[in-house]
DNA sequence: ACATTATATCGACTAATATCTATATTTGCA
DNA sequence: TGCAAATATAGATATTAGTCGATATAATGT
């Protein structure tokens, strides 16, 4: 089971415009554009891209408005999309954009 | 009020990389991504995108399974999201994607 | 005018999801 | 070893959203 691979993969789609999707492309990319849909999430993704050498999870929690397990589910939502990257140091967890996933959503749509 | 102008308007957005995003942009942005975030909308709005000339709304129902007001409901989802244009034609609709709109997204994310 | 075709709206039902509180787990430190 | 801090999970709830059947609206042609 592969749950972090999503947002890459879009990166070996021909361009949407290219051909319509078939129901397994159509529900795999769909998944990663619904993990953006959030606002939250959205903000937390923004956060999280906006800082090169990552943020702290106990940095994402304040500012949203949200309490920390909605903020932790969110993460996690992103991180299965493959769109961050986590990383464990002693009592902390690093969020990081993977780079990858940028370079890919802007490839699925047309770039 | 201005329905039809979300998706469009990311085309004025820095890359979502550059700045944090704040609450009301998010909320739109993230109203653009949500629609995509429907399989069954991201493949209508990929048949739209694979015909240059723009599809008849006629020719949308049958393929992808689902009721005509299913599929009507998802066209205006689309629509009013800025992803693509309508036009009558007689009695019947046709619908073509707002070029704008993929560019849009694409330059969105971090083209 | 009337029937037919194409599309949209309405109302209801169901499934998915965002959110919270409470609690568990993991890690570092004294 | 025991305590505190950071994060994750579980369970419950409320709202959102996708779906359908029935019906309304709009346009065409006879």
């Amino acid at each position: 089971m592969s749950t972090v691979t999503a947002a890459t993969d879009l990166q070996c789609c021909p361009p949407i415009t290219e051909a319509a999707l078939d129901d397994e492309t159509a529900h795999r990319l769909a998944g990663v554009f619904s993990v953006l849909g959030d606002p939250i999430r959205l903000r937390l993704f923004s956060l999280i891209a906006s800082r090169p050498e990552g943020s702290c999870a106990c940095d994402l929690v304040g500012p949203l408005g949200r309490s920390q397990p909605t903020i932790s589910h969110h993460l996690k939502a992103l991180h299965e999309a493959g769109l961050v990257d986590r990383e464990r140091r002693g009592r902390w967890i690093w969020y990081s954009v993977r780079p990858e996933a940028l370079l890919a959503a802007a490839t699925l749509i047309n770039c």
